[in-house]
DNA sequence: CTGAAAGCGCTTACAG
DNA sequence: CTGAAAGCGCTTACAG
């Protein structure tokens, strides 16, 4: 230990460094101690430390997409609600991957001090032993002990479909995403089930990847067999979804929301400016990120939470696409 | 170490879960070792060894702004080069800020096996006392001894500047990003340079921050005046200003290309398919990660790199955005 | 208030 | 081929 020379002791450094020196060590020495480090330049090295106390100081975030402008408000909350004594890092999985258990083995092995996941698997959670604090994030329709943080994102489908009911729609397509995410079946089970009983059918379903490209084509090759139907009104999985089908729309020169209503899930930051706006389901991203980091933080505290399974709701946000008074 | 007691010795362990057995461990011992980590679940504590052995496996990627559709190919690029012995581990900084060196030392104290640094800024490499491996990535036009990989994104520019003017453009705003990256700068600069010689004018400049709803929204302030200058096309400094600059134009009814050109550079996955399409610079980025991710791995074999500074072009992807038979 | 000592879980020469 | 031993850089009771 470098900083040993320098100064004049130890373990007297270790004690100073970790802000350990309430009635434990003189100012004298305190003061030398921090001389010395800041000469040297010195930097608790995190591994010696770490083994020592059992455990580093680090919470990894695993999530499986995170370029999507909707991780990057979660991370922002997570962080948020961390704080600085941990260091957060990102474990990212394949693109449109869920993470799976091999993928945190490894990741445990760093022994760190929490653990975030986001939209496990079910298999994840079955075969995980967990060893330490762990919050769950979006595990939409999947049961667990661990704690988690939730999106009610049933009811906002019920929100939707009330909204399209009352606009006077009757038959509806659904654009679902090919990911075979657990939020994405209970969005659209929700939906669907609601909606029948407000005498609003789901009539057709198309899926396609999270991507504005591919979300454009599903709609393009469907949509004459959806207006033969007579299909007034797309229900997107996805915000992502509806910026497909409204560019395809604009492309084949179908007029939203005149001829066709169109909805999104998300509320990314796009569909407040996209032409029309976009009528979506608002998701308290940010908060979500806040919420798990708080629960995690007490969990690494040594602290029970006081709320296991938190679940936040939704709004629903009316924007132009779905505007009836635009209908002939 | 659990392990011992249901195999036989307490070193051989180590040696059997470091695969170093070749002619040192006998065939009996080996699956002695085995079966018994089958039994227990063992995994090797990554903090115990990595301090024997003086440095973790974790490769750090210190990234700016990961929800960019961007930087996931960059990471999927560095992850396919790196490899699965060292586990890749992302630390986000605030949404648009460049890394700076109090971050990195932190993660420093993790004793990382090696550290990738997108976009920094001078300042930081001017601070940092590099301590292991170590490369940098888009640092146009910063200049550093540390190996790097890099767009000459002054090619690129030309290239646009040279399609523009063969289309017979002569006076082009420029639509720059807000945040103070190099990079933009050296877009901009080397637009304006080279285009200036071919006697195509930027008679104008206007600044968002990287998204669709800022840009769109400095494009319209704007537009009445460049309209009134003369502009016939919009250069954007990024794609993401460009669909600013697309949706604008069509809520206005300002026709592209036919009125009005706009071009945008990286070309991410929606420029292929937006309505028209997007002519832009396309950049290479998952070869950029696996580049930077191979020179890396070389620096963690201690080997030495060929070349330190690499360069990757981008290539001019011309599209409907600027299609000169429309104009009238 | 302070230092010597043990120990965190591994790995790596080093004898046998 | 195998085990005992030292050591990686820290922290934490424990005597003084």
């Amino acid at each position: 230990m470098v900083a040993t020379r320098a100064g004049v002791s130890a373990a007297t450094v270790s004690l100073v460094t970790s802000g350990k020196t309430a009635g434990r060590v003189s100012k004298e020495n305190i003061a030398k101690v921090a001389a010395a480090v800041d000469e040297l330049g010195y930097v608790v090295d995190g591994l010696g430390s770490s083994l020592a106390k059992g455990r580093s100081n680090i919470v990894i975030l695993v999530a499986p997409d995170v370029s999507n402008p909707f991780y990057a408000k979660v991370i922002a909350g997570i962080r948020d609600a961390v704080g600085d004594e941990y260091q957060l890092l990102l474990s990212v999985t394949e693109a449109g991957q869920t993470p799976e258990p091999e993928d945190v083995k490894n990741l445990l092995a760093l022994r760190p001090a929490g653990l975030l996941v986001e939209a496990p698997s079910a298999r994840f959670l079955a075969e995980l032993r967990s060893t330490g604090p762990m919050v769950l994030l979006d595990t939409a329709g999947i049961e667990s002990a661990a704690p988690s943080v939730n999106f009610d994102v049933a009811s906002g489908s019920r929100m939707l479909a009330d909204h399209l009911g009352e606009q006077g729609h009757r038959n509806v397509a659904y654009l679902d995403s090919a990911t075979g995410t657990e939020t994405f079946r209970v969005r659209r089970e929700a939906f669907c089930r609601h909606a029948s009983g407000l005498g609003v059918d789901v009539v057709a379903t198309a899926t396609s990847t999270i991507d504005v490209g591919a979300a454009a084509l599903a709609f393009a090759q469907d949509w004459p067999e959806w207006a033969a139907k007579g299909v007034t009104a797309v229900v997107c999985a996805t915000d992502t979804h509806a910026y497909g089908v409204l560019q395809e729309a604009r492309v084949v020169g179908i007029r939203v929301p005149a001829e066709l209503a169109v909805t999104g899930f998300d509320d990314l930051p796009y569909s407040a400016t996209s032409n029309p706006g976009l009528t979506t389901v608002h998701l308290p991203a940010m908060e979500m990120g806040r919420m798990a980091g708080k629960q995690l933080r007490r969990l690494m505290e040594g602290e029970e939470v006081a709320v296991a399974q938190l679940t936040l709701n939704g709004t629903l946000v009316v924007r132009g696409s779905t505007d009836a008074s635009a209908r002939g």
